[in-house]
DNA sequence: GACAAGCGATTGTCCTAACAAATGCATCCA
DNA sequence: TGGATGCATTTGTTAGGACAATCGCTTGTC
C-alpha cells in the first residue's frame, strides 16, 4: 500500500520486429492510456523501474515516454515522476481527411465523382503545385455525402504523375489514396473561409440558395516540402464544421 | 571541391550555462537557418564531424538536430544527410489573438467594447469554463476594427476572478490583458463554422443583411489544463479567414 | 509549532560505444 | 550499354553508466 498507486503497463515487446523498441512501448503505452486503462493523474513507475521490468535501457524507456510527452499524453516532473495528462490538454492531431473523420464519428461516408479531367493547369494551380507553367495536372471533383446526406462539395488539384486513379477515388478517400501508392502527407496549409452559396453549389449540396457555406483552401506537402495536392472545398455550414486545437510556443 | 557545399554552423557553446548543450546548439542552428545564413536546402555537415568539432558527444548533437527536426526546420534522410528544410514546412505556432495578428500584418487595429457585465452564467458557459453551475461569469461583448472598418464581433466568458478590467479592453487584446496579469494561455480547443449574419449582426459588423459570417468558438485553457476563457465570436467572411498550419503524426 | 536543513526519489543532462539500415555512387560483369 | 553488386557515407537504434538538478517529505532545531 501507500506506493501501491502506481501504475505498471502490460507491454509485449517484439525485439524482432522492425519498429523500433521505444516506439513499440509508446503506442502501447499510448493505448493504454486510450483505451482508460491509465486513468488522467495515474502515476506511472518510474523510468528506470520500467527500463529494468522490460529488459530495455533506460535511454529506450526515457525516449517512449518523451514520446508520450511530447504528444500531450504524459507530464513528467523531475523528482515527483510521471503521470497520466489531463484529457483536455493532450495534442489531438488534426491533419486528418474528412473521409477518415467521417468514418471514426461513427458516420458513413460516401463519394461521388463528379469529374476526373486531365489538363494544363491554371497559372493559380500550378503556383500552389510548384510545378512548371502549363504543366498536366488532375482535376479532380467529388461530391462527399455522409449517410447519404451531402456535406461538401471538393476540388482537388494533383500533378499527373501522383494522381490516384478514378477507381480508386470512389472507394477511399484523397489522402488514403495517396498513401496506398505510397505518398505520404505531412503537412498542410489551410485557409478557411465564408460565403453564400452560388445557386449551382447549393443545388448539389442539397441546401438552401445562398445558404452559408464554410470554404477551405488547402496544399499539402511532404516531409521534404514538395507540393503534393491543392485543393478548394465548400461545406455545408449546417452540417459541418472544423475542429481545432492550438498550442501556445 | 565537390562536397565544399557543407555547411558548418559557427557556435559559441557555454559549457558553465545552465542552458543544457543540445539546446544551445539547436537555438544556435534555428538563428542561423532564420538569420538567412543557412538557406533551404543548405546541406548540414554531418552529426558526427558536427559533434566532434564541437567537442560534444554524438547523442547530444543528434539531439539538438532532432529538436530543429521536429520543429521542421532541417530535413535528414539517412545515407544522405542533413538538410535545411523549405521555408513552406516550418512549423508555426498558431495560437495567436486576432490583435496580435492585425498588428503583426501592419493593420491598425481598435476595439469598442459593447458590453462589460458580471452575472451568473448559464449552464452551457459554466460547463464550457468548468466553474460550479451559477458562478459569477463577466461576459464581454466586443466589436474588433482593422483601419476603423468592423471585422469580428466577440463575446467572451470569463471567470469573476481572472478577467481583466474594462479600461484594459480598450487598449489591447483579451490575450495581452490576460497575460499582463499572469495568466498564461497554453492551449486551446477551437470550433468553426459559417452561417448567415442576424439584421443586428449585419448592422454591426456593417454588412449585408443575411451575409456570410464565421463562426468561432473558443475555450482556452493554461498548462494545468484549468479553463481560462471561453469566446464566441463571428468575422466578416468578405473580410477575413482562418490560415491554419497542419501537421500528420 | 514553525521554519530550515537534510535526504531519498525521480527525472534531466551528458558521455562512450557498437551495430543496423538506407542511400547514392562507383564498379564490375554480361 | 545496361543492370546488378558492392562499398562508403550517413543517419537510426540500442545499450550502459555517471553525475546534476529538482521535488516532496521527514527530521531537527529554535
Amino acid at each position: 500500500m501507500g506506493s501501491d498507486d502506481v501504475a505498471t503497463v502490460r507491454v509485449e515487446l517484439d525485439r524482432t520486429s522492425s519498429i523500433p523498441l521505444y516506439h513499440q512501448l509508446s503506442t502501447a503505452i499510448e493505448k493504454s492510456i486510450e483505451g482508460g486503462a491509465l486513468a488522467p493523474g495515474q502515476r506511472l513507475e518510474n523510468e528506470i523501474a520500467l527500463a529494468e521490468r522490460l529488459r530495455v535501457s533506460r535511454p529506450t524507456a526515457r525516449r517512449a515516454l518523451q514520446e508520450l510527452v511530447d504528444l500531450g499524453m504524459l507530464v513528467r516532473k523531475r523528482g515527483v515522476g510521471t503521470q497520466v495528462a489531463p484529457v483536455r490538454v493532450r495534442r489531438r492531431v488534426d491533419l486528418s481527411s474528412l473521409y477518415d473523420d467521417l468514418e471514426r464519428s461513427g458516420r458513413k461516408p460516401s463519394t461521388s465523382v463528379l469529374e476526373y479531367s486531365v489538363a494544363p493547369g491554371g497559372s493559380d494551380i500550378t503556383e500552389a503545385l510548384d510545378l512548371p507553367g502549363g504543366s498536366d495536372v488532375v482535376t479532380i471533383r467529388r461530391l462527399r455525402q455522409a449517410d447519404g446526406e451531402p456535406l461538401a462539395l471538393m476540388t482537388n488539384y494533383i500533378a499527373l504523375e501522383l494522381a490516384p486513379s478514378y477507381e480508386q477515388l470512389g472507394e477511399m478517400g484523397l489522402y488514403h489514396a495517396l498513401r496506398d501508392s505510397g505518398v505520404e502527407i505531412h503537412m498542410a496549409h489551410q485557409q478557411i473561409g465564408a460565403r453564400t452559396a452560388t445557386a449551382a453549389e447549393a443545388r448539389l449540396l442539397e441546401d438552401k440558395p445562398k445558404a452559408a457555406v464554410l470554404t477551405m483552401e488547402r496544399t499539402a506537402y511532404d516531409s521534404t516540402g514538395r507540393a503534393i495536392e491543392h485543393g478548394r472545398h465548400i461545406y455545408r455550414a449546417s452540417r459541418y464544421s472544423f475542429s481545432t486545437t492550438l498550442f501556445a510556443p
